[in-house]
DNA sequence: TGAGTGATTGACT
DNA sequence: GTCAATCACTCAT
């Protein structure tokens, strides 16, 4: 499989957001190797309430001001890690939200790093999918993908018809923006019910 | 220097 | 359905 070259990250956000469903995320990292297809992604922009970026750079979200093609990772809650595609050009605060991940390969060590059986379970939620992955510190954060141990890969086409853009979830700031895509009735993407 | 919040998850009633 | 976990960050003293 093909790694994606870095003009796929230079687009706006919002189209790098829809283009990169159905993309497959590696990791090989030296707990093992693992990979899924992306179902579930959200965008966010440098002018958007809701976005790390909007309060300007800081030295947390100084990945996403760097030029696309970057890793953001980052810690909330106390308890998850959260992964990110940087995108758009060097000095603009914007990346793409990874949420939800359909598992392909190193399904058994995914079941390992989540303490759960069910497949469907591994990675439908944005702190699942970097616990199933290996991702247990923000040490990826900044890193340019497929030069370090993440890789993007093209995978299978998804119709357009079967893309699903509808607002995003668990903010509070800017809500009524649909910046959130998924795979139409994919039983892998987070918060099932708002699937359809 | 301290209170409040969060791009959630999982355990429990 | 409710709620605790637990820490980096922001903003207000």
């Amino acid at each position: 499989m093909s790694v994606l070259s870095r003009d796929f990250y230079a687009r706006p956000t919002l189209d790098v957001a829809r283009a990169l469903i159905g993309k497959v995320l590696v990791h090989d990292s030296p707990g093992g190797h693992a990979s899924g297809v992306i179902v579930e992604t959200e965008a966010y922009h440098q002018d958007d309430p809701a976005s790390h970026s909007f309060r300007g750079l800081t030295p947390r979200t100084a990945p996403m001001f760097q030029a696309g093609g970057r890793l953001y990772v980052y810690f909330t809650y106390g308890m998850h890690y959260w992964l990110n595609i940087v995108t758009g050009p060097a000095g603009v605060g914007e990346g793409v939200l990874l949420r939800a991940a359909e598992p392909v390969d190193g399904i058994e060590q995914m079941k390992a790093n989540r303490q759960v059986n069910d497949i469907r379970n591994l990675a439908n939620g944005p702190g699942k999918l970097a616990q199933a992955l290996g991702i247990f510190d923000t040490s990826l954060s900044g890193k340019i993908l497929n030069k370090s141990s993440i890789l993007l890969e093209n995978g299978k086409d998804i119709a357009a018809s079967d893309i699903v853009a509808s607002p995003r979830i668990g903010i509070t700031k800017a809500t009524e923006q649909p910046w959130r895509f998924y795979v139409r009735r994919s039983p892998f993407v987070s918060k099932i019910r708002y699937n359809n």
